[in-house]
RNA sequence: GGCCUCGUGGCGGAGUGGUUACGCGCCGGACUGCAAAUCCGUUUACCCCGGUUCGAUUCCGGGCGAGGCCUCCA
């Protein structure tokens, strides 16, 4: 790397940037909270998997062992309640979309993580858990339930800043009665003998939201990590009660170093939900638009800004895209792999100051410019190996620039036999100057969705968009 | 009501106490048989009002506006 920067991230712990250090540069921890699966994923759970994904490309160029863990929620009352409707068992309905999640998210570039653990594989690592926060007095039983007790613990709320009483105040549920102070949270919850549940000491049950998190991020990666993230939602109530849980389970040893949190995703200026109907899924969308388009759209913003996801955005990620291959198209004379040395210091130095992304992609574009217009056979090299370096580094520019410009990831198939062979005779159509005919046959491909382009090297071509 | 974000040009979106962000789009020019791509150039910015300052889009205060969270999962 050309720079000497050090990685700052935005913790929402201290609510500022800060140098990452980590507690130990030989393994380097981060987890970050996964799907629930009982649906298909949608764009606003894509944000998280991408922005940590570019987080964790960035880790494993620091430091030589990264590992990197995102769960799966396979037992939630969601998923219950979908297996009941379809009459199957939950592990059919997780079974099915944890799979679908893993083939949506590597549509945008995500690469697997290192670990992915299973809420339901750690079962007995929480209930060892809940059994210490109850010897410590952290916790306690109620009627088939296994309650965290809030005011056992001082520290509670130092990540989302909200003391006790300014939450029971604005608490807009009623309190079950068998808990000691109204907020207090649920960590383990009996179940009827329909619902799934596992064996406790407190009875046949399944675990809350929260403690499956503490208790996988325990067995796999340590009592304290480097790096937890996450959506912005989650920040309350969900890491608060992650946080509290771990500490007071581990004698007071911080759960995480750094907390992040990517901002929501708006859809055409609306909170996107599903009153209003305008949830949109990956699924979906990578049925029209190559998922590499979707995947830059996301890293267009900063990851700590609301993002509004539009129709037109997405086209302008398209464009930006065809500019990138378009520069790596003109580079198809030189031999060049990937290099992340000839990276230049200002995109490593855009990427190391909290992940900014437009920054980086600003210097992804300066070298797609610096490429247009160079003619040194050398420097057009490292251009090229730059270029696709940087593109790695954002999980971009993967494929090869032909094709992108046939159409790769998009519904338009073009037999490149046929364009081929219409080109041939429009060429020979233009050696003869017989214009007329070249124009009728370029006319006949726009027809198709095929866009020519004359160059020095000959015509080349592009699905139209 | 409490806590917290944010408000940049036609659009997306960085950043900064005084210097071109970048991309998309538009317009003009070069190139081209004509286009496309590419290159060159132009174009429109920092919500409002105070304060600090030689100077603020950038810092502070107030206002207006948009959004998020406020517990057992919507």
């Amino acid at each position: 790397m050309k720079t000497e920067k050090p990685l700052s991230l935005y913790n929402s712990l201290t609510r500022r940037k800060e140098v990452f250090v980590p507690a130990d540069p030989q393994r380097v921890t981060m987890y970050v909270c996964g799907p629930t699966v009982y649906n298909f994923a949608h764009i606003g759970n894509a944000r998280p998997a991408v922005v940590f994904d570019v987080l964790a490309r960035l880790l494993k160029r620091l430091y030589p062992h990264v590992v990197y863990a995102r769960n799966i929620t396979d037992i939630e009352d969601k998923i219950i309640a979908a297996a009941r409707e379809q009459g199957v068992e939950i592990g059919v309905i997780t079974d099915k979309y944890a799979d679908i999640y893993r083939k949506d998210m590597g549509e945008l570039g995500v690469m697997v993580p290192d670990v992915e653990p299973k809420a339901t594989d750690s079962i007995a690592e929480m209930i060892s858990m809940m059994e210490r926060l109850i010897a410590a007095g952290h916790a306690y039983a109620a009627e088939g339930h296994v309650l965290f007790n809030v005011p056992s613990d001082a520290a509670y709320g130092v990540l989302s800043g909200r003391d006790r009483d300014d939450m029971i105040a604005g608490a807009r549920v009623e309190v079950a009665p068998y808990k000691k102070d109204a907020a207090d949270f649920v960590l383990w919850k009996p179940s009827t003998p329909e619902q799934p549940g596992w064996d406790s000491p407190w009875g046949r049950g399944r675990p809350g939201w929260h403690i499956e998190c503490s208790a996988m991020i325990e067995k796999h990666l340590g009592e304290t990590i480097d790096i937890h993230g996450g959506g912005i939602d989650l920040q309350f109530p969900h890491h608060e009660n992650e946080l509290a849980q771990s500490r007071c389970a581990h004698g007071g040893a911080a759960l995480a170093r750094f907390w992040l949190h990517n901002g929501f995703v708006n859809i055409e200026k609306e909170k996107m939900s599903k009153s209003i109907g305008n949830v949109l899924l990956v699924h979906d969308l990578i049925k029209e638009t190559p998922g590499e388009a979707i995947r830059l759209a996301l890293l267009n913003g900063h990851y700590r800004q609301p993002l509004d996801w539009t129709a037109e955005g997405l086209t302008q990620s398209v464009r930006m895209l065809d500019r990138l291959y378009g520069a790596l198209r003109g580079l198809s004379d030189v031999k060049s792999e990937a290099t992340h040395d000839a990276i230049p210091a200002a995109f490593w130095e855009a990427l190391l100051d909290d992940l900014n992304t437009p920054k980086a992609l600003a210097e992804l574009f300066a070298l797609a410019k610096a490429a247009n217009t160079e003619t040194d056979p050398g420097t057009r090299a490292q251009l090229k190996a730059a270029l696709l370096g940087s593109g790695q580094m954002l999980g971009l520019l993967a494929h090869d620039a032909e094709e992108w410009f046939a159409g790769a990831g998009t519904a338009t198939h073009i037999e490149a036999e046929e364009v081929e062979a219409l080109i041939a005779a429009r060429n020979a159509a233009r050696k003869a100057k017989d214009f007329k005919e070249a124009d009728r046959i370029r006319d006949a491909l726009a027809e198709k969705g095929v866009q020519i382009e004359d160059g020095p090297q000959g015509t080349s071509w592009r699905v139209a968009s």
